[in-house]
DNA sequence: TTCTAATGTCGCAAACATACGTCATTAATT
DNA sequence: AATTAATGACGTATGTTTGCGACATTAGAA
């Protein structure tokens, strides 16, 4: 993961390879969110007080074919589940992605909060 | 912004025509996080103790040009700034842009949080 | 004023994302 | 068994992102 060590402010800095596993979990969740579509599913899948089946491009300025890429998109990253129930499918927001996000984030947000008297 | 009202589970649905502004928004900044490149170059910026100049590159497997551009969308967004001092450029998280960074993505989670006993 | 070093911009190729019409699948209904 | 309705999958056109080498610009040094 780390390369060769190098000298810069008399601190050890560490040259990356590669991105780091967690960057690149923080960077899809954030692709997933990256549109605002799939925000505007997540609200309402959040709004709705049961799990809601049926079209949601009812709701949304696209066709019921892009919501459907979107919701699988949702789904694939875990935000979502999509529960078959007979001839309909039941979408919800999914407790542990929508947890992981949070935390995910949460950290994310702790670790680049900017040092007050930075000397710049 | 809002077309017809439709009902559904007897509460008022609206259809977007169009996203919202802050679904917009978020959309941004989410896709400024959506690049493991991007989230590195923030903590690196926030784990350096000065604003930093030289080459970021030299800490991340990307080369000077790709990091460049990397460092410009951060830029255009607000997430960071960059002060030229003479012959260099010295790179810091903006304060104002990873405020409303956190305000937006605190807020939308809120929003989003799923409700405790859903009927599914 | 010429040279060098730090950095940004351009332009291209390859990969990926978006939107959507059409088709396939499947569950219930008749 | 045939029909209908809800949904997902496929194919494809168009646009966007990514990565990078080569070139441009600029500040200070010699």
């Amino acid at each position: 993961m780390f390369a060769t060590l190098e000298i810069r402010n008399g601190e050890l800095m560490k040259k990356l390879e590669l991105f780091e596993e967690k960057q690149q979990e923080l960077a899809s969740l954030a692709k997933a969110l990256s549109h605002p579509a799939r925000i505007a599913i997540l609200q309402f899948l959040a709004a709705t007080p049961t799990c809601i089946s049926g079209d949601i491009s009812d709701y949304l300025p696209l066709s019921r074919t892009t919501v459907s890429q979107h919701l699988k998109e949702l789904k694939s990253i875990g935000l979502i589940q999509g529960d078959v129930e007979g001839l309909k499918v039941k979408y919800c927001l999914n407790k542990a992605g929508i947890e992981k996000l949070k935390n995910g984030f949460g950290e994310l947000f702790e670790e680049i909060t900017p040092i007050e008297n930075k000397t710049c």
